[in-house]
RNA sequence: GGGUCUGUAGCUCAGUUGGUUAGAGCGCACGCCUGAUAAGCGUGAGGUCGGCAGUUCAAAUCUGCCCAGACCCA
């Protein structure tokens, strides 16, 4: 028996089957860099309509985590997807490198500016920690191939970058939006600092609650108020209750509510007769609280009643100071706890500071950086709010002022660095005011201009935006570019010159980095006359500030961007943060937002959809992700996930995605190797001269690409995914390659059948490539490579193919191969069910009898004698369906019937038929007819499949 | 506690204006092939659509409440 294997036209490739990723990929960066991918791409879209996506800064501080992984692959995609649009898309990675995390990581290792070592130093050591970040990162971001100007990205603490940061100051201040106030803010004491909202974390902490009795200055004025029912006995006093003991020295009102209605309770306390004054919702708490039983002898009763807006501007005494403080009405009164009576401290508390300044009560000031009470301040002087409660709650006693004292805990505010309790404390600060010059509101109707994904982000950040209280700036820290401001002794003005002042500064520090503020002397920059009367600011900026400015400090200064940037792409959590501070910092700037578009993504959760943190130890690291499966799988995963809810991810689910990763890398590989000694130049076929078939398929990927396109354009990277899977999966795996390879093997070399298949292929193929780069980047130019016919370096600076071409009118439509696809998938089960009664086994082995209606007769028999090729049967023949036999099978098609049997026939040694010709050639004994003109004839001619 | 969202097969996702037995791919099971072979093909089993109540002739789809989760805030 002769081998006639050699004589067909295996498959061939030198693309492995498996990726091996963990180990291919580094290659692959390697060489990306030694071509300069990036400059490589600058240059192949140099001059063509630019698309801007400004990358938001990651904090330059520890290892980048999955969450990172999922933006910067995003934005990738994005990038990618533009560029093969033809668009000009430059990715300038930054990161933020101020602020108080660095500043601590830094305390940590050298001890405290100002104490151990001087504030130079260890801003050079803050310098350097958060260039080893940077460094770190960017190596994890490179893994995951993203494409950008890595060795070139924008840091916010370059000292160009420093001084425009200043001038955006100068800019906000020109524009009149920079006010300075006395609020009350969180205060680290710990950290002698201000803290933003954001470095605020809520935990549990034990407080002193307490009730306290505020005696009236005029009781006859106070019992004026009310509807009495009878005068009753004993000392009068409103009733407060408060968790923070500490604030009472600083207690400046008692603050109830308008509509709320309160009582005059007689009872009896430490054995004495008392008319208190609460809240008549909160009486019977209050009550249980002070030990006064609510029936029998020594129970309370009601004497009188009144609503809040009745005690306005009533005085009572402060509870061990010698003073009368006023009973005042507040809109944050509520009967949720205590009295319904609120002390109020403007120091300490936002609500009491608004409430306060309605009634032109200024703060005190009791407090120093550090949480001491100063040394004016009666009987706690030099104490700290963290040891007082005991010694106030010591003296109220000594008043016979408490009524009741017990411990509680709470949710409390606490510094997320130093995880100590806050306090609210009232500070000169610098702000960004929200209505002086109506920046709130301008900067909310913006947004009508910016578009949304998902769209209900317009809505979040519509809410968000809309509460946002004015910007406090001002830190009181070593690392952050300073707040450069020149303010008179004594009146506490700004300079005249200011606008002047700021540029003056910036041009130092573009040299000498924000070092040169806090080296500059005074009398070097302003005139000598004025040199004595004024002092420098020692605050530096918030953080947020730095990256909000972005839009100045990189977009309008770096000549490959431009501002406004089309696009910004961050996490949800950056309604509040990023997309705020640079829409604010734009329309305070510029009037305009810096951006077109927001695109936010959500967080990854673990497979039961918990966040991921540390201490639960379901955290999945990036890097593991790309040492073991591989930077693709991890792409590959990300466009799969929908992006607009929290991202689920487990070691399961990129399994997933390898199993996903692995059809996608077959079937390319399929093409490839049926490409093998396949030239375009000189093997294309005209698309008039290909096979029906070949040209559906060509239709098909066509078909294809513009919905793929359409899907990147609508940053649906979920689609494109599926599609293409889709696509590897049903079109071309179970329908069209599975019919092809017996054509593609058994045919002539170079006969119109087989490069007719391989021109549809080649186009396929061509399309394919570029639909995946911009998820599979790596796979992408790895197929790139082996493909055939002339080509550039990479994949990466290729346009969408247009190449692929629509099936015509004359064409077999693709109406009609959908109907052959279902008379297919009918056929199948036929024989499924043969090969279940072992009637048969491969489906070479069957010859299928299809019974139809006249209809579809005249419908498959277009394809002729080649109906079994696309059945992959030895024989398929047509009847009437009134012909068919009780046997035949009922199928989901309409006017259809199968029947199958095993194949009389001997099977053909090289196609392996079973055809009636077998032997029919004493040459070629265990050939069939079609295979024997394929071996030494003319070659068979195929016309439809 | 408030704001913005999410909850459809083991997994990732579709389900159009409420309307026939809720779909796809992957995974799984079984089988075939051994000329894509640590591949490929075929068939099949999986879901009271987070829960409860309501509106309706009819609800995954509309309404309310509840549960679970995410982000932001308090």
């Amino acid at each position: 028996m002769s081998d006639y294997k050699h004589t067909l036209n295996l498959p061939d490739t030198a693309f492995p089957m498996r990726g091996n990723l963990a180990k291919r990929e580094p290659d692959m960066l390697k060489r990306w860099q030694e071509m300069d991918l990036y400059g490589k791409i600058r240059e192949a879209r140099a001059g063509r309509d630019k698309f801007i996506l400004h990358d938001g800064p990651p904090y330059a501080n520890g290892d980048i985590h999955i969450g990172h992984a999922v933006n910067k692959i995003l934005k990738d995609i994005i990038v990618k997807s533009k560029t093969m649009s033809g668009f000009d898309a430059p990715y300038i990675p930054g990161w933020d490198c101020h602020g108080l995390p660095i500043e601590h990581k830094v305390e940590t290792k050298i001890g405290k500016a100002g104490t151990k070592v001087d504030y130079k130093t260890f801003r050079q050591k803050c310098r350097d920690y958060a260039i080893k970040q940077v460094d770190g990162q960017r190596k994890d971001f490179i893994r995951l191939g993203i494409q950008g100007d890595w060795f070139k990205p924008y840091l916010t603490m370059n000292f160009e970058t420093e001084a425009d940061i200043i001038r955006s100051l100068g800019k906000i201040a020109e524009n009149g939006h920079l006010v300075k106030g006395y609020k009350p803010v969180y205060w680290s004491v710990v950290g002698a600092s201000a803290l933003a909202e954001a470095e605020v974390e809520y935990q549990d902490k034990t407080s002193t609650q307490i009730d306290v009795r505020y005696s009236a200055a005029d009781e006859a004025a106070l019992l004026a108020a009310f509807d009495m029912e009878e005068q009753g006995e004993g000392e009068v006093a409103v009733v407060i209750w408060t968790t923070t003991p500490w604030t009472l020295p600083s207690s400046q009102a008692v603050t109830v509510g308008e509509g709320i209605d309160y009582a005059l309770v007689q009872c009896e306390i430490n054995g004495a007769p008392a008319r208190l004054v609460l809240a008549e919702g909160l009486l019977e708490g209050a009550m249980e609280r002070y030990g006064v039983e609510a029936s029998g002898e020594k129970s309370y009763r009601i004497i009188g009643r009144t609503k809040g807006a009745k005690l306005e501007n009533l005085k009572v005494n402060h509870p061990f100071y010698a003073k009368q403080l006023p009973v005042i009405l507040g809109d944050h009164v509520t009967l949720d706890a205590g009295t319904g009576c609120v002390h109020t401290a403007p120091d300490h508390g936002v609500d009491d500071f608004n409430v306060g300044k309605k009634y032109g009560i200024e703060t005190l000031n009791y407090l120093d950086d550090h949480g001491t009470f100063r040394p004016q301040v009666e009987l706690f002087a030099g104490e700290h709010v963290y040891k007082v409660d005991p010694k106030v709650v010591a003296v109220l006693e000594e008043n016979g002022r408490v009524l009741a004292q017990a411990k509680m805990t709470h949710s409390y505010p606490h510094c997320w660095r130093t995880k100590t309790p806050l306090i609210f404390r009232a500070t000169p600060q610098w702000f960004v005011s929200m209505h002086k010059e109506g920046l709130l509101d301008t900067a909310m109707a913006s947004l009508n201009n910016v578009e949304f994904t998902p769209d209900w982000g317009r809505n979040r950040m519509e809410s968000m935006l809309g509460q946002s209280p004015d910007w406090c700036v001002s830190r009181q820290r070593t690392w952050g570019v300073p707040i450069t401001l020149f303010i008179h002794k004594d009146t506490e003005e700004l300079h005249p010159q200011t606008a002047e002042l700021f540029e003056k500064v910036a041009l130092l520090v573009e040299k000498e980095g924000m070092d040169a503020w806090f080296d500059l002397n005074v009398e070097d920059i302003l005139p000598a006359e004025d040199a004595g009367n004024y002092v420098k600011t020692t605050d530096t900026l918030d953080v947020w500030f730095d990256s909000g400015v972005t839009h100045r400090s990189v977009c309008e200064r770096r000549e490959e961007l431009q501002a406004p940037a089309d696009l910004y792409l961050e996490g949800s959590d950056q309604h509040r943060g990023w997309f705020q501070s640079s829409l604010k910092t734009g329309i305070a700037m510029n009037g305009v937002p810096p951006y077109k578009a927001l695109l936010t993504h959500g967080f990854t959760v673990d497979a039961t959809g918990r966040k991921m943190s540390k201490s639960l130890g379901n955290v999945v690291a990036p890097q593991k992700v790309v040492n073991n499966l591989g930077a693709d799988i991890l792409r590959l995963w990300v466009s799969a996930t929908d992006y607009t809810t929290e991202m689920t991810v487990s070691d399961d689910i990129l399994k997933r995605a390898a199993d996903s990763y692995r059809r996608i890398r077959n079937t390319s590989r399929f093409l490839l190797s049926n490409l093998s000694g396949f030239n375009p130049d000189t093997d294309v076929v005209a698309w008039d001269n290909m096979l029906p078939l070949d040209r559906w398929a060509v239709d098909r990927a066509l078909q294809l690409q513009e919905e793929i396109l359409a899907n990147y354009n609508s940053y649906n990277f979920l689609n494109v995914y599926q599609k293409v899977h889709h696509f590897c999966s049903l079109d071309l795996g179970s329908f069209y390659l599975d019919i092809i390879k017996d054509r593609q093997y058994t045919t002539q070399t170079d006969s119109l059948a087989r490069r007719s298949c391989q021109t549809a292929m080649f186009h396929i193929m061509e399309a394919f490539v570029r639909w995946i780069a911009p998820i599979l980047s790596f796979t992408a130019d790895e197929i790139w490579q082996v493909l055939p016919g002339q080509r550039g370096d990479t994949v990466h600076t290729e346009e969408w193919y247009t190449g692929l071409q629509a099936l015509g009118e004359a064409d077999l439509s693709r109406e009609y191969w959908d109907k052959v696809m279902a008379v297919k998938t009918a056929v199948n089960k036929a024989m499924e069910d043969a090969r279940n009664g072992n009637v048969i086994g491969g489906s070479l082995q069957a010859d299928v009898a299809l019974y139809v209606s006249d209809e579809l007769k005249v419908e498959l028999e277009k394809l002729g004698d080649e109906l079994r090729f696309v059945m992959i049967t030895s024989r398929a023949d047509l009847n009437s369906l009134a012909d068919a036999p009780a046997e035949a099978v009922e199928t989901e098609v309409a006017g259809l019937k199968v029947t199958v049997a095993k194949s009389a026939c001997e099977k053909c040694e090289r196609c392996w038929h079973h055809r009636e010709d077998v032997g029919s050639n004493d040459k070629h004994a265990d050939l069939c007819g079609r295979c024997v003109t394929n071996v030494e004839g003319e070659g068979e001619v195929r016309y439809y499949a």
